[in-house]
DNA sequence: TAGATTGTTAATCGATTAACAATC
DNA sequence: TAGATTGTTAATCGATTAACAATC
């Protein structure tokens, strides 16, 4: 199990996508998946899914391609989506509902175990399954719960606030859904899902298409 | 109006981060910020701030740094954010709710205008102000709204067959929220907003973390 | 003035792409 | 066998970073 590669930032973010394929190759009981049919369905060359999935280990066959088992379990490995990782939602809002109900999470490992919100009509009842209670709980719960990773859907004005309570807690690991900037200590892993970056990208996708077929 | 330049990707993410902070010096007074401030405030280089304004074109002060009011100016035209643009929602569950409620989105020129769904109990109501219409009603209301942008947040099993729809209605633009590699025509834009992806990123730093600092 | 910050040009770094022998 | 696909090594491309003169 030693022979995990590193991988660029840019491949990782690749790996999803290559696993969703290749997961789908699994179930039609197919036993080997080539690079060029993964990258043709992505829209990617082939040469960039072959580089790509050599960080996994696995070596492919000429004229065949990979052994779809193989890579599955390697792919996942990699991103240690075999092993149960409990997490909690900071603000049950919509966002955070959504999050809750998305049932790939518990397949690569996520467990939401718990919701945080500071609505009084929330806490106490369950979300999708999932119970919502007081922040003041919070590091109670997170112990007994063993929680190793928050996820913060909470309005962007209390973000700070409560990852500044989130580190008091102990947790190591956000998921930062909101619009800000948090600051944490030193070591303290965040990981940012930025809705304005992915917007700015389109905006500017559509101006450009615009600017080149003037008007009609 | 003409001296807009070009961007790379990694430059166009990263520019609403710097327009959050400089609206923000803009709220309080400020006339000019320097890269150096925003550099520290996200955790960049200042050369990469630097490098990455200059694309709007915007010149600095030795010494003060770059005129704010400009500045925001300048990011919100080249991202094409002072413009409005008519989005509608295809999918009005949790996910599509909580992007219409978001109050950034009419802000950077984004109205959602309508939304759509086929569950019969939502179909005719209001959510956040946006009427809910069912899916035969979509090219006649897209037509008369004058959409550009369809946010796609209908369940991945969905989503080839909605954005199938979507193109038929002469849609231009999708902004993709489902974990499906749409396929369009050529000359679509779809802009997918990756969960997974960031996911694995973040998974794998948990992985790196632990693997670092073995047991306790 | 003194010195922090800009803008530009050059150097470095890293990711993508190309080329091609090896091979099932 | 023939040929599509792999894996490796090298070339290219593009983004980040460094260096530094110009300047407010």
């Amino acid at each position: 199990m030693k022979n995990i590669r590193v991988a660029s930032t840019p491949t990782i973010k690749r790996l999803p996508a290559y696993l969703h394929i290749i997961e789908a190759a699994a179930r039609e009981g197919k036993e080997y998946i080539s690079g060029t049919v993964i990258a043709e369905e992505l829209e990617l060359e082939p040469i960039q899914v072959r580089k790509d999935l050599a960080t996994t280990g696995i070596v492919g066959k000429p004229r065949l391609g990979f052994p779809v088992a193989e890579l599955v379990q390697a792919i996942n490995g990699f991103l240690d989506w075999n092993t149960v990782h409990n997490a909690i939602i900071l603000g049950a809002g919509h966002l955070g509902t959504a999050l809750m109900g998305y049932r790939i999470f518990p397949r690569h490992g996520m467990h939401i175990v718990a919701a945080f919100d500071s609505d009084t009509g929330k806490i106490g009842t369950k979300i999708n399954g999932v119970p919502v209670y007081a922040l003041p709980e919070l590091k109670e719960r997170v112990r007994k719960l063993q929680v190793e990773l928050a996820i913060l859907t909470v309005p962007s004005s209390h973000a700070q606030q409560v990852a500044d309570l989130l580190v008091d807690c102990g947790i190591q690991s956000i998921w930062n859904f909101t619009n800000i900037k948090i600051k944490v200590p030193p070591g303290v892993i965040v990981q940012k899902e930025d809705l304005s970056s992915g917007y700015a990208v389109l905006s500017v996708k559509m101006r450009l298409a615009r600017d080149a077929a003037p008007e009609e």
